[in-house]
DNA sequence: TGTTTAATTAAACGGTTGTTTAATTTTGGT
DNA sequence: ACCAAAATTAAACAACCGTTTAATTAAACA
């Protein structure tokens, strides 16, 4: 997909994000973004027309390409349960790669005054939650997922667990003994996602008595 | 527990909780809390001493007395499993009821000039791990829980999953169709909390392969 | 009832906010 | 080399921010 953003641009969104992610959209000032850009503070007015339209095109710039690659894995030909798992693993490491974006939108994107970014990035989320429902249809025919599934509860277990744990970073880095940047990255693509998979499993297969 | 804050005080914390919870710590002036609760800018500054400390006082006065319902229920005579079931109502209901203290805990408590009041409350996250251990432990010990469990990633699973579902109420209450409060509210006390009892059960009992 | 203390107020403080302006520099096409 | 368009700049703008001050009112106590 072809972004219709300049190279100045980019770099802005990425200041922006960083500084949205760790001192909130309110918390961060034009000023901010712009010294560490290092770009005249009218700039973002120039490019963007206001700091609110700069929130929504970085919205716009890391949510683009994710549904493209949600629909490359519905036609992969492997189990049920392995897609499952792959997009369990898509989910966890996009959303860690992009730092910040998720946590802004689970900040920012909430209140009533930006609805409009909001509708925009709810059908994003209908589509995500449509291919979430076609792979567990496809595992139910074949007799591997059982039939009393809420599927629309199965995202906030998986997005939700993966960022209470992002959002406790410091508590976890000591209850865990994670010491080294490293070390938390890897405990994330690794047990982490494991124990999400592990738990939509245990919700698809185990029978209930 | 008694606390030393007067009515006045109780009135300005809720009004500033809510606020927060609507627009962020950075988004609410002190001006919108005093308009609303119908003060004078300066008590602000006169009871609480800046608004930096007003939040610390909100998180205290909000979080206070969940240890002792915790430590009540770990000494009650039930199966593990009902403990853990009565543990996930415990917190559902009662973040439920707090509205916004908890998605002001995660939006405005992360960020490292907060320390101090992290600190203070990276205790009480740690005596919660400390009781849920306990149980889990138990539970081991009469042979109902399997071994293989890591604990501090429940937590994560548990609010992980109730905040997320909180956060994006919007697309929930469209996806799920649930038109008025009430529904909403009922959906979480029964399906949802209903749901992550069972992704916990499935986590603590069934047997991998 | 007089006096000390606490509560409340309006006003002002210095700083910061997002945005706009108008002038200047850089760029790209001919 | 010239010129129009785009990019960049410093400065100014009005509005709002959290906090403090000093004066006034209410409450508590003797």
């Amino acid at each position: 997909m072809k972004s219709n953003l300049t190279n100045k641009q980019i770099q802005i969104l990425e200041v922006a994000e960083t500084l949205f992610a760790e001192k909130g959209f309110e918390g961060t000032s034009i000023r901010d973004i712009s010294k560490i850009a290092k770009i005249n503070i009218a700039m973002i007015s120039y490019y963007f027309g206001s700091k609110e339209r700069l929130l929504e095109s970085l919205l716009f710039y890391r949510t683009s390409d994710l549904k493209s690659q949600l629909d490359h894995l519905i036609l992969e030909e492997i189990a049920p349960i392995d897609k499952i798992n792959k997009l369990i693993e898509l989910y966890i490491s996009r959303i860690n790669k992009n730092k910040g974006i998720y946590r802004i939108i689970h900040f920012e994107f909430n209140s009533d005054k930006r609805a409009k970014s909001l509708s925009a990035f709810a059908e994003l989320k209908k589509g995500n939650l449509k291919t979430l429902e076609t792979i567990i249809e496809e595992g139910q025919k074949k007799g591997v997922f059982k039939k009393e599934v809420i599927v629309p509860l199965l995202t906030p277990t998986i997005l939700g667990t993966f960022f209470h744990f992002q959002m406790n970073k410091p508590f976890f880095e000591e209850v865990l003994q994670l010491k080294t940047k490293e070390s938390f990255e890897n405990y994330i693509t690794n047990e982490l996602t494991h124990h999400i998979q592990q738990t939509i499993k245990a919700l698809l297969i185990h029978e209930e008595n």
